[in-house]
DNA sequence: ACAACTGTAACCTTGAGAGTTACATATAAA
DNA sequence: TTTATATGTAACTCTCAAGGTTACAGTTGT
C-alpha cells in the first residue's frame, strides 16, 4: 500500500495530492492513508501540508527512493513470527531454539531487503507508464 | 515453529518421537504439532508410524535438510500480504500496480529463499549441541 | 482386549490490519 | 475574519489467519 501511495505522488510529479484522493486509488478509507503518511514523512520520503488545498508530494526523486527504504519505513515487525508462547526451556532444543533461529531469520530478511533496494520508486513508475501508454485513462 | 519440531527429530536420532513430546518441547498443543506433520511428510522430510510405540523420525539426514525446504513444506501464502480490496483500476496507478509489486515481491523472497538455504538442520542441531554441552539438562 | 499413538472435525481465543465514524486542528483563499 | 478544505488522531468495529482446545474415530504394538 506504501508503494501504491508513492507511486501515485510520483506519478503526480510534485502536485500536492490529498488523502482522499490517494485513498480512491488504493479503494481504501481516507483515514488509513493518513496513518500512513507519517510513517512516510518520518523516513523522509515524503512531506505533507495542512489546510485547504494541500496534501503530500515526494521529497526525493524516484529514482533515488529503493523499495527497501520503504519496507523498513511502513514494517514494524518480522516477517518470521516468534513462537507466542516459549519454547520449554528444560528441552536443550526449546531452550536454544529461538536464538539459533534468530540469526538466520535476520540474515534472510536482509536478503530480502537487498532485492527490494534493486527497485526504485521509478522503475515502478516506468513500468505504470508503459502500461497505460496504449489505453490512458486517467480518473479523479 | 516446523524447524523446532525438525530440530528435536535430529536431536533425537532417528528415534520415534510422539507429538505429545514434541508439543511439550514447542511449548504448545499436541494437535498443532499433528496438523504440522502432514506437511513435513508430504515434503518428505518425516515418516510417522501409528499406533502403540511409534511416532515421527527424519527420513533425511540433517545435512541434506534446507530451511528453504521447510520453509516451502509449511508457508502457505506470500509473505507480502496484497491489498484485500484491488486497487481502483480507473486510476493508470492502481490498474498496473498489483502486478508490478507483485514480481518485485516475488523475486524478494526468493532471494530471501535462497539465504534460508544455506543453513541446514545439522546446522541448527549444532549450535543446540554447543549450546547446552556446559550446562547439559535434558529431560521429557 | 487394551493402551498408546495419529488424524481430524469443530469449536474458541487472540492479535494484527484494515475499515469506519467523529471530531479537533491547521490553513489558503474568499 | 470567516469558511471550505485538509490533516491528525482517538475510539471504536470488522475480518481473517494462526494457534489453542476438546472430543472422538481410526490404527497398531503388546
Amino acid at each position: 500500500m506504501a508503494v501504491h501511495v508513492l507511486a501515485v505522488l510520483a506519478y503526480k510529479d510534485g502536485e500536492a495530492v490529498t488523502s482522499t484522493l490517494l485513498a480512491s486509488s488504493v479503494n481504501t478509507n481516507a483515514v488509513v492513508i493518513r496513518r500512513l503518511l507519517p510513517l512516510l514523512q518520518a523516513a523522509g520520503l515524503i512531506e505533507t501540508t495542512k489546510g485547504a488545498g494541500s496534501g503530500s508530494h515526494l521529497r526525493k526523486k524516484p529514482e533515488r527512493i529503493r523499495l527497501d527504504s520503504i519496507y523498513r519505513a511502513v514494517e514494524t515487525d518480522e516477517p518470521f513470527t516468534a513462537h507466542s508462547k516459549t519454547p520449554n526451556q528444560a528441552c536443550p532444543v526449546g531452550y536454544c531454539i529461538q536464538s539459533a533461529l534468530d540469526k538466520v531469520f535476520s540474515s534472510a530478511e536482509c536478503a530480502m531487503q537487498e532485492e527490494l533496494a534493486k527497485t526504485t520508486l521509478a522503475d515502478i513508475l516506468k513500468i505504470v507508464k508503459a502500461s497505460c501508454s496504449g489505453s490512458d485513462k486517467k480518473r479523479k
